[in-house]
DNA sequence: CTCCCTCGACCGAACGGTCGGTCAGTCAGG
DNA sequence: CCTGACTGACCGACCGTTCGGTCGAGGGAG
């Protein structure tokens, strides 16, 4: 119990830590069917047979790796909920914050998420599905909140506010044909809480 | 000059014709890569060979039924921003459903276009750069007109409100994932307009 | 009208290449 | 010397593309 501390890190898990590293950079930068295993493989400098010894195939490469990415970011936005004491508009703009800082630096991800949920097995269609549709869960816990503080009209429908919310997010977070200009988080964020709190026309 | 009018029809453009409606069809279902050759040649009931007597390549196939298809939302676009003597919210509201019209009945555009643009070869990457740039630059002029018409105010960065446009576009538009309420297109457009002018939060 | 030749749209078997997945084997550490 | 992490040559399936060939319409000659 004295002499186990961390140095030797277990190789084990070392490298089931690269394959995914390299999994998320391959598959980020090509897309789930033009990347190749043979490429991770090389990335992540482990032969292809290995990765078969940690995963089953390359559609459990690719979710673990999402699912793994996505649970990050969403308990990233739950605990913005949870501490949820200030008026609502700062908590849309931290919320809006803490998705476009994540997504800046994760770029790999919401291009993955974004991208075409098309010509996959129905397990994994379903289970892309699923992500999409937490994430919209907790956009609209989010919203209900604000509908529950009176920031918004009781007769907007939700769901159309988390359609365009979550568009916008996307938007933002994407830009994935252009050239980044990236680290305007800030200013982002609060150009998309003053449209949903008071528009952009010239004057109220 | 008086017996050759048009009832043979030339068989030569029916089948292309069928090809590309095929091609639509199979790719805007799987996406790019999992389409394959001899499914399109199966929908379009044509030999897999006479594909290639009419594209020399998938990839031309692909890029010759997106950019039919683009072009014509483009010119239904354009067509609305020139008929422009509206005041502008009117013009927003007209814009917005011209495109979303279009993306109800087209559904498998938006799938393609939205989709991730990985993992293709240069040469088609950089096509769908420019598609995404042209449509963009639609976006843009009609932004730009509203500057022009006081609505906006002037010291509002315009790419961004491009940006957050687009966004908006292409969410309700979209609803990939999600099971289709189309036809609320009216509605929906209403809700963007607004959104835009004054915001959605309960009192101005 | 008929025979035959030409032509080009169309076909699908086959080819070459690629990729996910396998497996017999290696080797370091205990 | 056993175990298990790891390897990479290899396999079979699949896919884009090719190519030799079919078929029927058109048309010219007899």
């Amino acid at each position: 119990m004295t002499t186990n501390e961390q140095p030797l890190a277990l190789p084990e898990i070392e490298t089931k830590e690269r394959i995914l590293a390299a999994a998320l950079k391959v598959f980020g930068e090509k897309g789930y069917h033009p990347a190749t295993m043979a490429e991770i493989a090389e990335a992540a400098n482990v032969g292809k047979g290995t990765l078969y010894w940690y995963f089953s195939s390359k559609e459990e490469l690719f979710t673990g790796i999402i699912e793994q990415q996505i649970q990050t970011v969403n308990l990233e936005l739950r605990s913005v909920l949870e501490a949820a004491e200030q008026p609502f508009p700062e908590l849309l703009l931290t919320f809006t914050k803490v998705f476009l800082d994540y997504s800046y630096n994760k770029r790999q991800l919401s291009r993955i998420f974004m991208g075409t949920p098309l010509g996959f097995s129905d397990e994994l269609r379903a289970r892309m599905f699923s992500w999409h549709k937490e994430f919209l869960a907790i956009n609209t816990e989010l919203i209900q909140l604000g509908l529950k503080k009176g920031f918004f009209s009781p007769d907007l429908e939700v769901e159309r506010v988390v359609t365009a919310f979550t568009g916008l997010l996307f938007a933002f977070s994407g830009r994935q044909f252009m050239e980044e200009n990236g680290d305007q988080v800030e200013a982002e964020a609060v150009f998309i809480r003053d449209l949903i709190t008071h528009g952009i026309a010239h004057q109220a």
